[in-house]
RNA sequence: GGGCGAUUGGCGCAGUUGGUAGCGCGCUUCGUUCACACCGAAGAGGUCGUGGGUUCAAGUCCCGCAUCGCCCA
């Protein structure tokens, strides 16, 4: 049974009515069996990116996923099985940083696990965050709590997703730290090994010193920081010097050589020639490469390993040693390279073992004072410096031990085969892919993905180790035997007494990026080597759907992933949403402090109004927001409630004895909704929801406004014919209506919908025009007739209900003809006594008289 | 430094294959409570950033410049 249409119809609390209802209904479930008969092609997949759990969620999260929803509605409308889960990103560093400020701990994999830990506290923020105050646990101890609290965290983000109204199937959700997302995680990576394409490397690695972790080009970010150009002295053999000038002093130990540009005139009778560090007194080569500039300092510099990236280029084109002096804590390691050997050198060395990068260099500058080495006083200059984007001091490179994925860089087929699968994904908008192929254009190594990290999927392996314990060829667990951590599990083929021992086994304690993971979802949520029915549906998906930001990282990792385990593109379409911006045009980010949370605008607007907003940007185009005065959201709450109302008013008429629409204008009302559903239709084909969304919600405006108003008398009384028609008309175009609006405000459509149907309008039939007839522009003709006849009430500031005597509709002969068609209808509206036509040469309405004189008070006219 | 995008009434935005500018908000005036005051009607308001070019015709195509934003160096 349909439900009773309230007296006084509200959005307020609807999302939780609707919300409640769908779960128990199931609306929004992936019909397998539906699928399976239907085929593959009947599928519409959505790969959803899975939100940092431990982040909070900010109004541009409910913009990108809204966009994405709104497709995922229409194409359920059109009849496509929906395939729409939801993951979350609750593994890796932030989970980590966010544990250690709530409970007030962090990891130490050195300690024992205690069974029935409590933490020194549960919820704390910020203050408690100082490393010192933190209470060391154990790896497990750690783990179990990051779990318990991205498990609080992921039960909050469902909450806000249910209530805007998500279509999604919550019974396909995932964790990224799930058992099956590492069993996925892992799997790919042991193909991948198989295949060559991972692999372990000692090389110079990005680092960050405070989360003692390596990290990968996909997150690094550039800074401009103060610094100071430092002119130090070297010294040639027969005695004159040589003076460069470097930012890094106290990396002076590190030198490996010279270098100057090749052209440089300066210095050609240098190449080739050796000269001897300051201080430390070690022999190193001046060479000639096209990378060194000119005109920065003194046009040559000093080459360390390493100082920046571009130290590691010279580092490998110019076949360098190396000799690096800064260890995995930021700090000078305690030996001096070996070359640093005589008494003073040595003893210079001492002065900075052990010292910060930022000690280290004020002591060695004191050093070169003290010899009169250094040239002059520093002068400070402002140069961009490489930092992790999590981080907030300058990136170290330190040359460790890594596993690393290929990706193209060092592969131009792999590269030529990633352009290629970009090209084969339909982005939108078009020029998005740009940002794909800069990115691919300008990888310059593989893609790091050990991580020196606890909360995470463990990479799979294990080491021999020889008779002197030290490691050697990985030993890799079966495929069955998934998910594995090899920091407590035996490697196959030993027993666990023989970990660390000679001749025993070591585990990896490395964990992976969580890119690593995430680039999987795809595989994770289809069911990859699990479910392969459910993977052979879904794979490759309709839709991936997310924010301009992580192009290189997410969109990138996961095309690379998929090219290299299926050789495909992962999905047909890429939908790429912009992102928020302040009223200042500032990009809303949380430490500009001008992040909005979502809860409370949906708690405060409705989740119609919300999603309104977010629907009338289409994707690609970054959106204003303005928390003090949220215009767009406004306009859509008005328009939900609009739409309750208007509806209301129709169903208020009895239903129709004959289901046959004969009038002209109710014709042509229904021809103009026609046009109307073609234009949605074709927009939403394209993702081009703001165009949809548009075009409904101006023709709902007019219907209303004009239409409704206009058949108003006849949907009272009338002729019993006219009258028919005015109420089958009414109630075809609010069925439509309701449908075309149904993808944008979910709740308020719903709720109309039910009071005439006992199904749901999201499983409803997406419509189709209602007549078979071109529009004859009737509809706009009788609204400028309209305009005609309120302005001349509006003039005489009369009321639009005061009685009309007389007027004249003028028109040309064409558009008199079907103006006289519905001319009871305008003498209606208009409580017109007589109407007269004559042609004219544009439409206007004269000799308007009014019953009565302008209304002295307001009174006299009623 | 390179790439991409944007620049249209006070604000936020549309403008499809080139044919003398549209929408919403706001504003002004008026009306109204028998669907909706989270209402209705009418009205005012723009040399489409700038300089060239192509064309019978340019917001729309081409080139340069400026400003802003994002991405990458």
């Amino acid at each position: 049974m349909p439900s009773v249409i309230p007296d006084k119809p509200a959005l307020e609390g609807l999302e939780s009515k609707w919300g409640s209802a769908w779960e128990a209904q199931g609306t929004y479930l992936f019909d397998r069996a539906a699928a399976i008969a239907s085929g593959p092609a009947s599928v519409f997949s959505i790969d959803t990116p899975p939100p940092t759990a431990s982040g909070s969620l900010h109004i541009g999260h409910v913009f990108s996923y809204t966009h994405m929803d709104l497709a995922a509605r229409y194409q359920r409308m059109r009849g496509r099985n929906i395939f729409y889960p939801m993951g979350w990103d609750d593994n890796g560093l932030p989970t980590e940083r966010r544990v250690q400020n709530y409970y007030g701990v962090r990891c130490d994999p050195t300690l024992p696990y205690v069974a029935g830990f409590v933490p020194p506290l549960d919820g704390g923020e910020g203050s408690s965050s100082k490393a010192a105050d933190q209470l060391p646990v154990s790896r497990r101890n750690f783990i179990e709590l990051c779990e318990r609290l991205t498990v609080e965290d992921e039960k909050q983000f469902e909450d806000v997703w249910r209530t805007l109204g998500l279509s999604v199937d919550w019974t396909q959700s995932y964790r990224t730290i799930g058992d099956g997302a590492q069993r996925v995680a892992q799997l790919a990576f042991l193909r991948n090994l198989a295949r060559g394409e991972a692999y372990q490397a000692e090389a110079p690695t990005l680092w960050d010193i405070t989360f003692r972790t390596a990290v990968a080009q996909a997150e690094l970010e550039d800074k401009e920081q103060p610094a100071a150009y430092h002119r130090v002295a070297f010294t040639r053999a027969d005695g004159t010097p040589v003076f460069i000038e470097t930012t890094r002093p106290e990396l002076l130990a590190a030198c490996v050589a010279l270098v100057a540009h090749p052209d440089d005139e300066r210095y050609q009778h240098l190449f080739g020639t050796t000269v001897t560090t300051p201080l430390f007194g070690v022999e190193v080569p001046v060479l000639a490469h096209h990378l060194a500039q000119k005109d920065k300092g003194s046009g040559i510099a000093m080459i360390c390993t390493f100082g920046d990236v571009t130290d590691v280029v010279w580092w490998r084109e110019l076949d360098l040693p190396n000799r690096t002096i800064i260890g995995a804590d930021g700090r000078i390691v305690a030996d001096a390279p070996d070359v640093i050997s005589t008494d003073v050198a040595v003893a210079a060395y001492a002065q900075i073992a052990g010292k910060t990068v930022f000690s280290a260099k004020a002591t060695t500058v004191e050093m070169l004072r003290a010899s009169g080495e250094l040239i002059g006083d520093p002068r400070p200059i402002v140069h961009s410096v490489k930092f992790f984007e999590k981080g907030d001091k300058p990136l170290e490179i330190i040359s460790t031990l890594q596993w690393y994925i290929s990706n193209g860089a060092r592969d131009a087929d792999l590269r030529t085969k990633l352009l290629e699968r970009g090209r084969e994904i339909t982005f939108t908008p078009d020029h998005m892919r740009v940002r794909y192929d800069n990115w691919v254009g300008g990888l310059t190594g593989d893609w790091l993905i050990s991580r020196q990290r606890f909360f995470g999927v463990p990479i799979p392996v294990w080491y021999e180790l020889d008779a002197d314990g030290v490691k050697g060829t990985p030993i890799v667990p079966s495929e069955a035997s998934l998910p594995v951590d090899p920091s407590s599990d035996t490697a196959p083929g030993y027993d666990e007494s023989q970990r660390g021992e000679p001749g025993g086994f070591a585990g990896e304690l490395d964990i992976m990026d969580t890119w690593a993971t995430s680039s999987l979802t795809p595989q994770i949520a289809g069911g990859w080597e699990s479910d392969s029915e459910l993977f052979g549906l879904v794979f490759p998906y309709s839709l991936r759907s997310q924010g301009q930001d992580i192009i290189r990282t997410w969109l990138f990792s996961t095309v690379l992933r998929a090219e290299l385990e299926h050789g495909v593109a992962p999905w047909r379409n890429a939908g790429i949403s912009g992102f928020i911006v302040d009223p200042d045009r500032k990009k809303m980010s949380k430490s500009k402090g001008n992040v909005v949370t979502p809860a409370g605008m949906l708690e405060t607007h409705g989740s119609d109004a919300v999603r309104y907003w977010a629907a009338s940007s289409r994707l690609g185009t970054d959106a204003a927001f303005d928390p003090q005065n949220p215009k767009q959201i406004k306009i859509g709450r008005r328009l939900a409630i609009k739409v309750l109302n208007a509806a209301k008013f129709v169903y208020g008429w009895p239903v129709a004895t004959s289901d046959a629409v004969t009038n002209p204008l109710d014709l042509d009302m229904l021809a103009e909704l026609g046009r109307v559903v073609e234009t949605a239709t074709t927009a939403l084909d394209n993702f081009d929801h703001a165009k949809a969304l548009e075009a409904t919600e101006q023709f709902f405006w007019t219907f209303c406004d004009d239409y409704l108003e206009l058949v108003k008398e006849r949907a009272y009384g009338g002729t019993p014919e006219g009258q028919s028609s005015a109420l089958n008309a009414l109630r075809t175009a609010v069925d439509v209506l309701l449908r075309l609006l149904a993808p944008f405000i979910p709740f308020a459509t719903e709720e109309v919908w039910s009071w005439t149907h006992t199904d749901s309008v999201h499983t409803a039939a997406w419509p189709t025009p209602p007549v078979e007839i071109a529009p004859t522009g009737l509809l706009a003709l009788v609204g400028t007739a309209l305009i005609g006849i309120r302005r001349a009430k509006t003039d005489a500031k009369a009321s639009q209900k005061t009685d009309v005597s007389s007027a004249t509709v003028h028109a040309p002969a064409a558009q008199l003809a079907l103006l006289r068609l519905a001319g009871d209808d305008l003498r209606a509206v208009g409580r017109i006594a007589e109407l007269a036509f004559v042609e004219g040469d544009e439409i206007a309405v004269t000799d308007v008289v009014l019953a009565e004189a302008p209304a002295v008070t307001p009174e006299a006219a009623s």
